[in-house]
Parts: C-alpha cells; structure tokens; sequence
DNA sequence: CGATCAATTGAGCTGGTTCAATCGTTGTGG
DNA sequence: CCACAACGATTGAACCAGCTCAATTGATCG
C-alpha cells in the first residue's frame, strides 16, 4: 500500500514534517504502511539489513533478549516515534508489538540516502535521536532506584504522562499498554513484585484498578512523590 | 586557548572529522579548549544555556541526582566522545571528569549553528547519537540482570574494551577509570556488593587486582560467560 | 608521620525472589 | 448461551542475595 502523508495522524510531529510537500512525497513512494496486530514482531534482533519505520498508531516496545532467554525491554515507542538502528548492519534489538499498530516503514538504504539529500530531514532525526537518548537514561535512572515500589511509581506516572495528549498534565485515568511481566521487565524486577505493590498502591489509595488493565490516578500528588526523580 | 585541530589527538573520530580543513577552521575558532583535573564538574543539572563539547582526553560521567541526593551515573564518555544536551533549554545530567581530561567546548548555539550550516555534521552527529543510545540501552540491559556478579562481569568487561586501542579485543590488564562506589552507582549496587563481588572473582581466578586501581582479567572468557549478553 | 579517603570484611536483617496454588478474564467451540 | 481452555494476575510461604551498620585495613598525600 502506498503511503497517505495527507491522513497521516502523525504528520505533524514526525521526523518527516520538516520536510516540503514534494520532498515528503518522495520519500512516501520509497516506503511502505503496515499494520501489525498485538504481539506482532517487526525487527528480531540479529535481522540483517532490517528496515525503519515511524509509528503512525499504537504502541511498540524495543527489547533485548539475552542468552538465557530472558527478556528486558529497553524503551517504549509511541506514535510519531522512530525505530530501527540506522548505520548498523544487523539489529540488536527485537520490535514488538504492544497494541495494534500502524506504521510507515521504509528501507534502511532508503531513509539513509534521504538523510544525505535533506540535511533539515537529518537534523529533525537527531533531534528525535537526542530524544531516545534522554528517555533511556531516564529509564536508566529510574531502574537505579533501590526500592520496588519508587520504581514502579515512576514508571505509572511515565505512562500517565504518555497516555495523555496534552503533554504537560499526566492522564488521571488510561489503560496501561503493558501487562505485569512487561511492567517487571521494564523495571528490573518480577511479576510478583509488581503484582503486590499494585495491590498495595489500591490498598492504600493511591490508584484504583478498573478492569484488567484501566488504572485510575487517585493521588497523582503522592505517587509523584514517591519516585523523587526530576520531570 | 585556541583549538589547534592539528595536533588534536582525536581528529580522526570525533564528529568533527568529518569537515574539509577549512570549515573544521572556522568551527574552531567558535569553540575553545578546556582542562579538567578529576572530580571537577563541566556542566550541573539544571544548568541554563550550558555549552557543549567534544572529549580529546581522559574520562567523563554523565550522572543524575535525585531529591535525596542518591547520584546514578547514566553514562562513561571517552575520547571523541560528545557531551551536551542539544536542542534543551537547560541541561538534565551532571558531567564530571573521571580522571583529568581535555576537552573541546561550544556554546550551545555555535554547535547548534553549525549543524545548520554543515550537513555532513549533522549526520556525523547523528551517527554519533544513535551510538550513545545504543550504548545506553546497553547499560539498561546489563543492569537488569538479577544478580550482582554478572552486572559487575558486564562492567568489568565494557571497561576492557573501552580502556583496549583496538576495538575488537578487550585489555587484559589496565587502570579502571571507576572507583567502586562508582561502580555502584553504574549498576545499582552498593559499595559493599561490588567490593565482595570483585573480592570472589580474584578469589575464583577469574581476575587479579593491582595495586589500588589496576586490574588483570585472568580468565577473560569464564568472566564473559558470566555475563550472558552478546557483545 | 599522621590524616584522609577508598576499599575490605564481618554480622545481621529485610525486601524481593522463588516456588506454588488460586482466581479472574478473554476467547473459542460445542 | 454455556463450558472450557489458555493466559494473565493475585496471593501465600519460605528462602536468600544484597543492603545496612560497623569496624578495620590499605593507599595517597601533604
């Protein structure tokens, strides 16, 4: 299918959007939408000339999985994020599916070779790279944390901030994207930990749970400061 | 002092590498180099309108500290490294000098322009940043891992490579630029841990402490075992 | 030579892991 | 429409790796 950028929901924000209406256009006919549903992969880690793509709907999560066969995952993207290792001839990293998705994705040698004829192109996706860099040590910082439950506190008020549009205000209630054993592999820890402090954030009134995986914000205040990290 | 670039000892792989003679010239005179001992900070968290800059020399840490005051480091920067946060009003992280260090400092706004002026540097950038992510996300991965010996297997085996010319092989024996509450801080341990940890590896044979910061690494590949993550 | 700071080592405690059983939800097929 | 299977989530009990507190040793430097 060939690419749509005048519905695209993500046109503003992406990378592409420094782009003038014919340059975008040209580098639309050299990709491609795809769609994938829940738990669909679209880069394995080990892929050779894998490709790249802009995530148009939905979640993904990006992931290592080590010689055990355990799995930790590394960042979560969103919509008008970007995935795939540009410069490096195999991918490190698996690329997940956490919801339904849509995405536009184009070859490596393409988006490559697009870098060289539109410097703004090259300068928005360091912008985006600079971007990824501060979330990962944010994840960094967070995983540091000594305790469980300041861990997993930050990582709800992660999700509340991106679940919400407005960028400032966290959402008070939302769906969260991720499953327990994904939240415990985010976070350096087991299922089970996360299982009973979420129990103990409802018992003690911080959030409520709604269904399996609504989540209300009963006490945003005093979640935020359990985490004691900046942002 | 002006930049020589002439006798700059990473001239070859630092982003700037990638400017004919005369742009490099002219970017050069925009910057200026600076001198660190150990200890001594180049930017702080919260830093407005902070500078920029390229490492010639030595050994940085990019770290975070918390309310409590609990610092993480998120990041070692080497030669040809690059430190500062573009595109951000003010800077998130602390950059310390691990050892003294001589570095090639910006104004934010000169790098910032010059990305404009020099597509090819945005680029060189860009690759530059894709490679600090990578290594983030790497970081991520190795402190994830449950148990302290193969974090500290993991680090122990980043910093041979690091502290190796030769990007293939890891040292078998040098300094390490980290101290152990250092090292803590990298991993999420405590002082105590990494000690005792490092402690049973000379004792299993898997390496030789020298002298206060030297190590040999006895066993290269029973301690690359241990860490279960490929590269 | 003493002072300071990093590193080591010991002892006990605790929070998170592990193992295991149960419950709830979702989707499928009869 | 219900039953059942599959999977995720919850909860319980016991254990243990790493944390905390504390004392000692070792290295570096004025």
């Amino acid at each position: 299918m060939n690419l749509a950028c005048a519905s695209c929901p993500v046109r503003e924000r992406a990378a592409c959007a420094v782009l003038t209406e014919a340059e975008r256009g040209e580098l639309a006919r050299a990709g491609r939408t795809v769609k994938l549903k829940r738990g669909e992969m679209l880069f394995a880690a080990g892929d050779e000339d894998h490709a790249c793509a802009t995530l148009l709907r939905g979640a993904l999560k990006v992931s290592a999985v080590d010689r055990e066969g355990e799995e930790r995952i590394l960042a979560l993207i969103h919509p008008a994020g970007f995935v795939g290792e540009l410069f490096q001839p195999f991918a490190h990293h698996d690329v997940v599916a956490l919801t339904d998705c849509e995405l536009c994705v184009f070859a490596r040698r393409e988006m490559e070779a697009a870098l060289e004829r539109h410097p703004a192109l090259a300068r928005a996706m360091l912008r985006r790279s600079q971007d990824d860099l501060h979330a990962a040590r944010e994840l960094l910082e967070l995983t540091g944390k000594q305790d469980a439950a300041t861990r997993l506190a930050g990582l709800i008020m992660a999700m509340a901030r991106a679940a919400s549009d407005s960028p400032c205000h966290p959402s008070q209630a939302f769906d969260l994207p991720l499953t327990r054993g994904e939240m415990a592999q985010m976070l350096g820890l087991t299922i089970e930990t996360v299982s009973r402090r979420m129990s103990k954030f409802e018992k003690d009134g911080l959030i409520a749970k709604k269904g399996a995986r609504g989540i209300e914000l009963v006490d945003p205040a005093r979640l935020e400061a359990l985490v004691g990290v900046g942002l």
